[in-house]
DNA sequence: TCGTTAAATTACGGATACATTAATAAATAA
DNA sequence: TTATTTATTAATGTATCCGTAATTTAACGA
């Protein structure tokens, strides 16, 4: 038994052995939201599969699983094509998430935590505090992503775990590309310590609507920016 | 052109010929919501494929797909694993619809639809009255859904439509067990037509709120049955 | 008997090969 | 030339094959 977690051990740190399949899952998704496959153009099986250095096979695979998340349409003939994410898009992403969201929060205060579990959360929020502090803006977002994640976490809900983080690298990575656009944070510290509180003291409905407000405000704002500057096919 | 249409009109009555992958996709997702696949039971790729007639490949491909949508869990050397749905699982699936239904009616209250649009809708409900006139409970159902997802397409967002499709057919099934154990629905219409009416005056706050109210009723009810008569483990 | 190690089996991940069919180019007729 | 049919090409869908790794079984020693 001892043993066998060694030898697991053992492996794990000398080469986590991903298959093929999810190393294309994971490399495509990075190439697609780096911009490095653009929005729009289409991709041939055998080009992706060369281009991973992989055959066929693992990157067919791949590509049910990300067109299962959105992130691209499978048009046979056609090749793969890679989604846009239009302001449209991210303003529906954002929708989602934020009433999502707002249901974690709302059933997170319904729980019962015990006071550790709030731990990361809490920390979260220093964390952005003394990133405003330091002026350092992707150390804020980091915390800030946390934050959000967490409040899924609490919510305990696995579907919306499961919806959340399928779309959330892809507000991620709107959300750093506007983010020395925007105004500086403030006030989103004071509404993620309101949620919490809300969350801990068990007042499930001033959670929700808390939260609710935050997200609409925010989402608001990254829409904006993404259509004054343009980056609306991303 | 007129030729080329003609021609895909023919092949298309002729024969859909849908690729194995998708046929596995539909004839295993009909199997495991009809509970031929038992829940909890797990299943070899090439159990799967000599079952299906096909081989392993777009076995493999389809049980991605269904992984991706939460109905099974691939576990490599046990198979690939059928996921119950426990009253836990149903009352998650209903908060994901609920909050997703509403944001739903909230949008399509904003969208200034013409009156047509609501042409399905209208009729879904005058369904459900002459459904309950007959005391039809299935033809009730069937004209529920129909209500449900035309709420879901006048809202006009894609991502929820997605995830409206991924998991509707689940709580199809629980609520057409459930359907003879439950007091005859009569409320349900008023709802439906407040929300409707609600939208088509455009007061998005309104129409979502009441469908909230709704759904927090009909899921309560869903769970509570699913606990009573002792479908835990569909 | 029980725990440990070694051998055998088996399921999977993935490459390859091939048949099918759509897209494209060429050829023919109007 | 333009439309229509035919031939060609190429990409996909799928079966098969194989190496690898995990699981099971057997063997062995304590």
């Amino acid at each position: 038994m001892q043993n066998t977690n060694v030898k697991a051990a053992e492996k794990f740190a000398a080469q986590k052995k991903k298959p093929n399949t999810f190393h294309a899952v994971d490399t495509l998704k990075d190439m697609i939201l780096s911009n490095k496959l653009q929005a729009g153009s289409n991709h041939l099986e055998a080009e992706l599969a060369s281009l991973l250095g992989m055959s066929r096979t693992p990157v067919r695979e791949a590509t049910l699983i990300l067109e299962a998340q959105g992130l691209v349409s499978v048009v046979p003939r056609h090749g793969v094509k890679i989604l846009a994410i239009s302001p449209k898009d991210m303003t529906e992403i954002y929708q989602v998430l934020t009433e999502l969201e707002c249901l974690s929060a709302e059933l997170a205060a319904t729980k019962n935590h015990a006071d550790e579990e709030f731990h990361d959360a809490e920390k979260a929020i220093q964390n952005m505090e003394t990133a405003l502090l330091d002026e350092d803006l992707e150390a804020w977002a980091i915390a800030d992503d946390k934050f959000h994640s967490e409040l899924v976490r609490l919510g305990e809900n696995h579907r919306v775990i499961n919806i959340f983080d399928m779309y959330t690298d892809q507000v991620k990575r709107a959300r750093m590309l506007t983010l020395r656009l925007r105004p500086i944070p403030t006030k989103s510290n004071e509404d993620h310590r309101k949620v919490l509180d809300a969350i801990k003291s068990g007042q499930s409905d001033i959670a929700a609507k808390v939260h609710k407000e935050h997200r609409v405000q925010a989402g608001k704002m990254l829409v904006e920016l993404l259509e004054k500057f343009g980056l609306n096919n991303l």
